[in-house]
DNA sequence: AATCATTTCCAAACCGCTTTGGGTAGCCCA
DNA sequence: TGGGCTACCCAAAGCGGTTTGGAAATGATT
């Protein structure tokens, strides 16, 4: 059943029915009722890619995933974003359309979803400092919201944070007030954004507290259980070991655990831990309290509000560059204690 | 820069710029070189959106996650397996269309996509026993391929699925021949196909050789770490604990090794463990040799090949359904070994 | 030289909607 | 009674491609 169908079967014009679905004033409200009943009756649905054309709009927002051919790791964080942000599609009607493509075509996928028009507009994920991504998307004109920031970009964008810096320092204030002195930092890759901030937050709180910022404590990598376990390994296996760690996923934070109980050290008493918490809805941090103390932010609600952001974007065009940080909670669970006194 | 304009551009109609661009027959080579070169040089790329409404296919398909209201759970394997499918896509020149709907809604999502022909095809997820979206989807003329099973569908279907229970059976013997007998199963949840056959492997196992099913020592549940620990911790604590466990998925086995170190129990020593491994990217079990034993089957691969059976039943209508059938490999790993005599 | 098949190209229809630019009927008012 | 409004509806022109059904030119055949 096509526009035209209904049409003559209600004795109207395409013109007439489409207007009246789509709720134009200039029809009768007799007739809009008719159509309307028709429309449900027969069960007629728009033809989406007819619509698409005629209207010049993609009706859907583009998530481009970029694996590289070194590290072929999936953010983790990605589906839960994925699914938060799918739900405000949803609701305002858009399609999400994802792409997988290796990160050096990526330009390429930008361009050509711009120039075959699949999409209105783009979520960018997992920034780096200096990102080309949003010069990029600058000039071929593709609207956009960051899922993060980019230090270093020239241009102003549209983001959605976290406050990195300030949950890590809160943390790492945390371990200090505890009377940690030795503070391993067990972080992502530090050419990733959130990374960078993360450290400098920890940075700030050390140097705040008169702490020395020991490069043998501090960790980037790839978050991953083994990273997170190895990293701990050489850190405990130090002369003067860490008392406290603070780590950027819950994954790391259980690879850090395996470390620790390998080494019959108990967390909360030998060894503290403070790990940022996503949230990721299959790796709770523990149902009531918490099982490590944590910094803690959904990325499932950053993803809805991201959507609901571009989608402004998208619909009313010259809306100057937005942004909007998000505040992570730091939940008090059982990995922290205060610093054991040296035997 | 679009056909029209291209075509005024080279003094020729659009309809053989179209035929030269898309390598049919009837346009002498020397025309369509001198079509290809220009639209080279102009950067033409054809409007998805006008290919889509001429040809009257959408080049893209659907993958349909859903939400409960009760439990929000993202499937953590979710992920990987897009990133497979997503590289077929690209390859083949399709998009992937992401929809997150509550569960409730998922019939009418399924009618929607065919009705308003967004999609040419389906991968189904996560099917359980019986899954009506089988039968929906026949009806409704949608191709899909299923990612798993559904036992006691009535109709045929493609589908592309983990030996799941050979691969259970295969784990149950090695823990028995290693001298356990009271083994637990911490399963995911049993309606979902997967966990049926897996159960089932695992029970062809107990009583081939003439072990008791001791319902105290299986579990089922959504697949977590808190749960893992949980129902670790309900088996260890009976009278007569268990001296293996078979788990469902690596995060469940992470759980149960809290339980375990909690108690001060040695994985591989005192408690062996058995998990299946999806070889998620971010989740990779251990890098030599593996942390736990596992069943492994790699999700993204998986994906690859869904998606590769779908796209060829969408390009070949009438093709009768397809199926592939993968074997999990056994990886010997640390956290198995003999059982322990009793003291 | 006439006939016919091939090769190469084109005009126009079509996909299923939206939207522009009227047209007509009914009503009000002078 | 006629002019001007308003309310309601429609035909037709897009949107940007693909595809159908020729037509013209060329070459081969008789």
């Amino acid at each position: 059943m096509n526009l035209k169908e209904l049409a003559t079967r209600l004795g109207l014009s395409t013109t007439t029915v489409s207007r009246a679905l789509n709720g134009y004033p200039e029809v009768n409200e007799e007739t809009r009722e008719r159509v309307m009943a028709a429309a449900k009756r027969h069960n007629y649905r728009p033809n989406a890619r007819a619509i698409r054309l005629a209207t010049g709009r993609a009706m859907a927002i583009g998530h481009v995933i970029t694996v590289s051919s070194k590290h072929e790791i999936v953010n983790p964080v990605f589906a839960d974003f994925i699914a938060g942000a799918g739900e405000t599609y949803s609701r305002r009607g858009y399609d999400m359309l994802l792409s997988v493509v290796n990160d050096a075509d990526e330009p390429r996928a930008y361009r050509e979803l711009k120039s075959r028009g699949t999409v209105d507009g783009i979520i960018v994920h997992a920034p780096r400092a200096n990102d080309p991504r949003i010069h990029l998307l600058h000039e071929i004109g593709l609207p956009f919201v960051v899922h993060g920031r980019a230090t270093g970009a020239a241009d102003p964008y549209s983001w959605l944070d976290v406050n990195n810096r300030r949950s890590f320092r809160r943390a790492a204030e945390f371990l200090i007030d505890l009377g940690h002195r030795r503070i391993a930092l067990v972080n992502g890759l530090e050419f990733m954004d959130f990374a960078i901030r993360r450290r400098a937050g920890y940075e700030e709180a050390m140097t705040a507290r008169g702490l020395p910022l020991d490069p043998a404590l501090m960790f980037s990598d790839e978050m991953t259980e083994t990273y997170g376990y190895s990293a701990a390994c050489r850190a405990l296996d130090q002369a003067d070991p860490p008392t406290a760690f603070l780590v950027s996923s819950l994954i790391i934070a259980i690879g850090v655990r395996r470390a620790l109980e390998e080494r019959g050290l108990k967390l909360g008493r030998d060894v503290s831990l403070i790990t940022h918490d996503d949230e990721l809805s299959y790796l709770r941090n523990g149902e009531d309290i918490p099982i490590f103390t944590a910094t803690r932010s959904s990325v499932r609600e950053a993803g809805r509000q991201a959507a609901e952001m571009l989608i402004d974007r998208i619909q009313t065009p010259g809306l100057p560059p937005q942004q909007r940080m998000l505040e992570a909670e730091l939940m008090v669970g059982l990995s922290t204690g205060p610093a054991p006194t040296r035997g």
